[in-house]
DNA sequence: CGCTAGGATTTTGGATCCAATATAAATTCT
DNA sequence: AGAATTTATATTGGATCCAAAATCCTAGCG
């Protein structure tokens, strides 16, 4: 969820933060399509900024456009997501390998608060807290190493499959595994461990592909 | 240069198109700003379908865009350089691990129809069929791996550095390596050695990179 | 001579309007 | 009745127009 923090400046950005919401919630379904008319009527905007915001989610893959036809919720089949995850495992890897040893004190801070906002979220039950605060976590890693496409493309990768992490917080069990393991993650930063690093990353991963595997397979069926 | 083929079916598409064009062939400089109004009267169409196209441009980072400032052509330091190359490594080593086992006989005949017109090109100097021909070889590598956001990020990072790579195609020791480089290529192809195939990639690379560090140095001073 | 302030001009952002295409409905024909 | 064809409607794509902001230019001042 890479929402513009403060006020929009334009009305494509209040539009475009508005349809991520909506994606991300769900209340825009996937595969459902797109509306241009009644959905700028009931932003009370009109359609010019809506279409340039619906680009911008094209380009990232949020939403399918097909000429005269519209733009229409992006569909994730199950290798969709396996190429999401295998894709992040790679771009992962790289990012916190160029970033570890490049955190200051300050870094390794931020990210002890944003892991303490993800307990606390998850201990109050506020599922898109806990998303955005886990966000916030991995990319002030992601964001150490100083690689603006790399970043840049990790947004979009998890972009990508927002929808279905609320899903995978809304346990109980998978709460407390984000836990344990972010504290893991902080360890190996505090230690400048890469490779543990790169590995613990790895399993963190692994446990909520496991889950949405099993979730869409069962949905597909 | 993942240009549409044939009729463009909406004015977007076509000025689009036209865009990367006169980005790739400098007609539209790096860091030059993009005056709307003019460049629309100027192919004949009206704003909007100029900007959706800028938005697009946008995602990919060929332009630069600033709220009420408006867009202009994406310029690359160094270190973008670098990072553009280093991702190109890591995901296209991921590409063709993946796509080396599924290639079928047709897939490998098209890379070498690829690699003759690259040839044909060179010899006649024709930079830009050369530039296409050269995509198409790689790409055709590429897409047989069947993973779309992978395709996509890289189609984004080759348009990242379309700009100079027709530079390095314009002088005739180049032309040679490439031909060479892109023999061993099929080779390795036909020979299904994965490791081999990364490792010739590699080096066909590094050829690049270094001219191109070179260049860029003698620019930014 | 340089700097600031004010206004004119350019340029972007958004709204409304119209045309072209796709989708849905109705009618006709077999 | 079912399929095909025509007609009607809904929806997208693009052009024009207007408002708001940024830039540029000039005049006034220190």
């Amino acid at each position: 969820m890479s929402f513009t923090s403060g006020p929009p400046q334009t009305t494509q950005q209040y539009v475009l933060d508005h349809l991520r919401r909506a994606i991300l919630t769900g209340r825009l379904a996937p595969g459902s399509p797109i509306r241009q008319d009644a959905l700028a009527e009931q932003l009370g905007v009109s359609r010019v900024p809506l279409r340039e915001a619906l680009k911008i989610l094209e380009g990232e893959g949020q939403v399918i456009y097909r000429p005269r036809r519209g733009y229409m919720v992006a569909e994730l089949a199950l290798e969709d997501f396996l190429e999401v995850y295998r894709l992040r495992q790679i771009l992962e890897e790289e990012a916190v390998r160029r970033a570890i040893d490049k955190m200051t004190d300050e870094d390794i801070e931020r990210l002890e608060e944003a892991h303490e906002d993800v307990v606390a979220a998850a201990k109050s039950g506020e599922i898109i807290a806990m998303a955005t605060a886990n966000r916030r976590f991995h990319f002030t890693l992601i964001d150490a190493a100083g690689m603006a496409r790399l970043c840049k493309f990790l947004n979009i990768l998890w972009d990508a499959t927002d929808v279905y992490r609320s899903l995978y917080y809304g346990q109980e069990s998978n709460r407390e595994r984000v836990d344990r393991e972010h504290r893991g993650i902080i360890e190996a930063v505090r230690a400048r461990d890469a490779d543990a690093l790169v590995q613990r990353l790895d399993d963190h991963r692994t446990g909520t592909v496991g889950a949405f595997s099993e979730f869409l397979a069962r949905r597909d069926s």
